[in-house]
DNA sequence: CTGAAAGCGCTAACAG
DNA sequence: CTGTTAGCGCTTTCAG
């Protein structure tokens, strides 16, 4: 009355041949005379046979089950990698375990614990930070693991970005290229690597080659929100700065509708270059320019470098920068 | 020199007591003396031991684990969903196994195969169709089947949506009362049955209730896309509608920067109400009206079904409708 | 090219 | 309350 199985043995019976060259056949193994393969393969047409991934997964100790952790599949800048990931992974016979974590630390190391327990073949992780617990059961794991789109400092494991350094001041420099001199940034907690080691780190240089002094008043901390864009507009405005580099594409969707809401007009009045290229940044009126990260790419050769790590082949590099450009469009002049 | 698993039964070497003693702690089996619970606790701690998911899994017949297709993870709405389900998943401690499936009949099969191979011990679909291959593939699996947010016209397996002819008709309804004689309707394929049943059906209740005579030129059938909306506007530009009901967000954002860009004022001269609520709706100028779809519940509800379903308790109802609401936003009067 | 047999790590009766 | 004993369904030597 369960869910009768068959099972490879009943294969085996009906073919008339061993388990194990049933196994053999499902697994592709050339040493199989055609006759037979043939005859078996019939078999496990004809009983509908499929094969018990389970059971495949303790004899063989592999699963072709990748984790994944993501602060948040609604959130279209990780959505984007995710995608990437795992159109990699159905290309490469993996499955997929999504887990949201909300960047929470406690969460991620729970999630990473029960991935390890499902014995997946491989981790790959998404989020702005990693806490000084989640990187303590990384070095742990012998499990390979793979960042995406998030920078690991100590580089213990696999990881794939870009150069936000040099994206940020790229995206500064034309800025301030267009006359700006009070050009803002704005970005999540300085206490993230990627803001403030690399987007701080980006924004001060093209302040420097323009011989522009660094004022503290003109760069915000605060949370990728729409909510929060359109605070900071407000901000910015008191203390006179016309042009910023944004962190997050909802948040710059705030910043631009604090300014249209405010009858600022955008170029002319204000400048605007968000940072992931969303679809948002097509929607909005005037469509924003972006520092252009391949998202999908990322998360596509992440996945890409972990299949590599899984299958113990060798790696040229385990920190991969993918190259970014700049999509101009009406927020810039 | 592998990764030295340490088994259930280094455990139970240790603490001088059988497998059987350390699987029932383990498992929270209640017959386990306090004093001999602690010191198996204590060694499991001690050897940080983490029982293997998959052994469970082979020896249990249950994954604890639940496949879930999506056409897009990169699609706001089918992501709240997918949102939904996997916090209900994390509450019932089911992780879930995300497959991408672009709506397309063969990856849906391939996919489903495949997750049943793994033995997930339940099943989401999310798409707004469901193929005679699916539909097969469905009826033939005794594994518990939910549909989040897609109708299935034969109520073969679970579903939770909202009511879509009731949420057309009352958008609809709205536009007319506000003074539009011609309103269109802009949406996907009408082979699909949320379309062509559904809200064609609710749109023409509309119509009925208000003594309108229906306009097949006034309904539009295609793809849900931001350019798609940007033709569509132009369309009915050329044959005089007013307002339209549009079946995605997206869509509906390309309708209104359409607009915009022609220098139609909206809701002026065009009143616009979407069907998602995503936060697209916020996000565009003007802000659109919309149908509120309680998406994030449709994934909690749908989860929460399977939860009860896998544990075969009884269900008062395999189908179930969610309420809506209309999110008055400035795209209508 | 094929079969026999020993597990993989854990759960689940069944005794006691 | 605890231990023994079969498997779960498949992979993988090892012989032949």
């Amino acid at each position: 009355m369960e869910k009768q199985t068959i099972t490879i043995y009943d294969v085996a019976r009906e073919a008339s041949v061993s388990m194990a060259t049933v196994s053999r056949v499902v697994n592709g193994n050339p040493n199989v005379k055609p006759a037979t393969r043939k005859k078996v393969l019939e078999v496990i047409d004809r009983l509908d046979y499929r094969p018990n991934a389970v059971a495949r997964g303790l004899a063989s100790k592999k699963t072709t089950t990748v984790g994944v952790i993501i602060p948040d599949v609604t959130n279209m800048f990780f959505s984007s990698l995710a995608r990437g990931i795992d159109d990699v992974a159905t290309m490469y016979k993996y499955n997929i375990i999504l887990a949201n974590s909300d960047e929470n630390s406690q969460k991620e190391v729970q999630v990473l614990n029960t991935l390890l327990a499902k014995q997946v073949d491989g981790l790959i992780y998404m989020g702005h930070e990693i806490s000084d617990e989640v990187r303590a059961e990384f070095s742990r794991s012998k499990t390979p693991i793979v960042l995406a789109g998030s920078v690991d400092p100590d580089e213990q494991v696999g990881s794939v970005n870009i150069d936000y350094v040099e994206a940020v001041k790229a995206a500064t420099t034309k800025l301030i290229e267009d006359g700006n001199k009070q050009v803002a940034l704005i970005t999540g907690p300085m206490r993230q690597p990627i803001n403030g080691q690399y987007r701080l780190k980006g924004y001060k240089q093209a302040l420097d080659a323009a011989g522009i002094a660094y004022d503290e008043s003109l760069v915000f901390e605060t949370e990728y929100s729409y909510n929060a864009g359109m605070a900071a507009f407000k901000q910015m405005q008191k203390i006179g700065a016309t042009a910023a580099v944004v962190g997050d594409d909802e948040l710059a969707v705030g910043v631009l509708d604090g300014a249209v809401d405010a009858g600022v007009s955008i170029p002319d009045d204000f400048e605007l270059i968000t940072s992931n290229n969303t679809k948002l940044t097509e929607m909005a009126r005037p469509q924003l320019t972006s520092i252009d990260q391949p998202l999908y790419d990322i998360g596509a050769v992440a996945m890409r470098l972990l299949t590599k790590m899984m299958n113990k082949e060798d790696i040229d590099a385990k920190t991969v920068m993918l190259g970014f450009d700049i999509t101009e469009r009406n927020s810039t002049k």
